[in-house]
DNA sequence: CCGTTACTTTGCCGATCGTTCCAGAAACGA
DNA sequence: TCGTTTCTGGAACGATCGGCAAAGTAACGG
């Protein structure tokens, strides 16, 4: 055997995921993220193979940290608009609350890279997928249980809370404020009645 | 006097949006856009400066040419619903339309640029307003006319379908499937009712 | 027709891009 | 402790970046 590997792999995604959500993919070169990483550029390729598999691990780390923790909120609890709204209320408070980076780096991707890397719409879909099924199966109970009128499809509902959500994330971009996104989402919600 | 210019401005700012569309702006090259206006580099620099000020002009182009005939169609008619579906559809099919370019120069500009160019936000702010005030104006004649509920607040309606279309743009470049984005399209409207 | 003026092109600048490679350091088995 | 093996950081690669200056060219007033 021989030396093993010294620096925190974990911490240098984290990293490189804060300069990806602040200065986008084009913009952020391989010296920025190696000096937040601080990492050698030959570590960098060496574990990631290329700028695009760093970007890659960045998104994924990205999705397990903001996007899968608001799937397993609206599986925590039966109350489906209490659930809804809190999960609403997070991500205006993420868009609110760093207003520096980029809001979400699956919105830049959606925008910068899908066009060009397959990997990424992959990521994309699978993420947007899973939190429309989550939303789906919360409102399907509902329904059920006539929290939510059943005249409404629950699968197009579920889709335009998605959407909305997306476009929370692009309107706090242009204007952050906190209020304004709030009403935006209680319209929505209202769409549930 | 002199000599006149001899290219055409309008046609060169039309090609640079074109390439900021697809490329992004960190993506896109002063070659590309030289390339893809036919002008030396130095031509470039003399009518706009920078490529920041070139991007600018492009961005301007795109709000005039997609943004103001959105508010011209929403203030072309008293049928709020009508003009309002009108102007989701015409969303959607530019979304739809051509896959391979960035959808909306907008978003992406949100996305890439706002959070370093203040010009650009006061630009993307200008936009998203105009649109907000051309919905309110018409939802708060509806009202009036009683074709939508008075209780409704016009204002939180008109930023939440501002929001849901930027939405929908985002949803696009990662599923540009036209049926979905128009289910969601169809719960929004929804929301006058 | 010429002188002047402005526009266009060309080529190049220093800097920086993503990537590769190598010399040295460090951690293992023996 | 030593030899081997792997990892590390930084130097350096060719290419390209945004930007600029100077040479060349075309259109005007006279």
């Amino acid at each position: 055997m021989a030396r093993t590997r010294e620096f925190d792999l974990d911490a240098a995604v984290d990293a490189a995921m804060g300069v990806f959500r602040a200065k986008g993919y084009e913009g952020a070169s391989m010296r920025d993220l190696a000096e937040a990483t601080n990492l050698g550029s030959g570590s960098l390729y060496a574990a990631f193979g290329s700028k695009e598999g760093l970007y890659l691990a960045a998104l994924d780390r990205y999705r397990q940290r903001y996007a899968t923790p608001l799937v397993e909120i609206l599986r925590s609890s039966d109350d489906a608009r209490g659930v809804i709204r809190a999960v609403f209320v997070g991500v205006i408070d993420d868009i609110v609350g760093d207003g520096q980076r980029m809001a979400c780096l699956i919105v830049g991707a959606a925008m910068e890279r899908a066009h060009f890397d397959p990997r990424v719409v992959d990521r994309l879909r699978s993420t947007t997928q899973s939190l429309e099924l989550a939303l789906y199966d919360l409102i399907a109970e509902a329904q059920l249980r006539g929290q939510i009128p059943a005249d409404r499809n629950a699968g197009d509902l579920a889709g335009f809370l998605v959407s909305t959500l997306q476009g929370l994330r692009v309107m706090g971009a242009i204007n952050s404020d906190r209020a304004a996104l709030m009403r935006s989402a209680e319209v929505a919600l209202h769409c549930l009645d």
